[in-house]
DNA sequence: CTGTATCATTCACGTCATGAACGATGTCAA
DNA sequence: TTGACATCGTTCATGACGTGAATGATACAG
């Protein structure tokens, strides 16, 4: 057979492309994309204050972007901007309170995928899924 | 923590993105889109030569996708468009040898990423990985 | 034969992300 | 100090991608 639809590479593109849907529509209520929880997840992951050409960097999106996110997620009260005083051209971004309630809501809402689609796996099975999925994301350099 | 990026959903989502990505470059030579290799893929599984109407249901996007799709991959001459004397509104597709041969050379590059990704993996961590996520794909109804 | 449903196709549209341009700010050398 | 150049955030025009509504051809029930 030797199939592409059997491969590792073409099964977690299409299960991506799944979860990114799934998750999406379950966070929709929030008026968020995932785009914007992986923003706020990369704020409260940091540990400095970051710059949007940082984030735009790790996130690996254009800066631009960068921008269009923090302003939905600024009008939501979400994330405030803050000119570095050391740098005036850097604005920094913090997560206020309420954005760090909403990325709960939305780990939150992530668990309850995890939930759905591993139902028929057994816990073991689930937590090296995890492991596993966790050593791909640093190997191709994905934040963890 | 609890944080979202430790999540099986959330890790599927970014790392299907990349997966998308990098396989997209591995096969832009060949003049082909992901989707077009999902529809080679269905079309080589797919016992009946297949409407464009229940290719669009398998691959879960619309009807309209499909004719593009076709078009694209006919003008390659990779599929063949042929009216079914039973029902003349339906066309089905089936694929060339060329077509069979493209979808290799496709299926070979998915396994060079799949080397490639997986390469810090031990040998039975990696086919529990391809199973695991098999029946993940197979119990939110993707096409196996 | 007539009305209705289904298929493939076309087309206009919305969404998403990018890259180029721009103004403001920082930096470095003369 | 001043002038050249780099860097940051922002705006804007643009392209890629996929969808849903409208259309024409064909099937089928009454």
């Amino acid at each position: 057979m030797n199939d592409v639809k059997q491969t590792i590479a073409f099964r977690l593109g299409t299960l991506g492309a799944v979860m990114q849907d799934r998750f999406a529509s379950k966070i929709e209520t929030y008026d968020l994309k995932p785009k914007h929880v992986g923003l706020m997840a990369a704020l409260k992951g940091g540990t400095a204050a970051a710059s949007q050409q940082d984030l735009a960097a790790r996130l690996g999106v254009a800066p631009s972007l960068v921008v269009a996110l923090a302003d939905h997620l600024e009008h939501l009260g979400a994330v405030e901007r803050v000119r570095d005083p050391g740098d005036r051209r850097r604005q920094t971004l913090t997560l206020t309170e309420h954005g760090a309630a909403l990325l709960a809501r939305c780990a939150a809402a992530a668990g309850e995928l995890d939930d759905e689609i591993t139902a028929s796996l057994a816990a073991s099975e689930r937590t090296a899924l995890r492991d596993t999925l966790g050593r791909l994301a640093a190997g191709v350099g994905l934040p963890s």
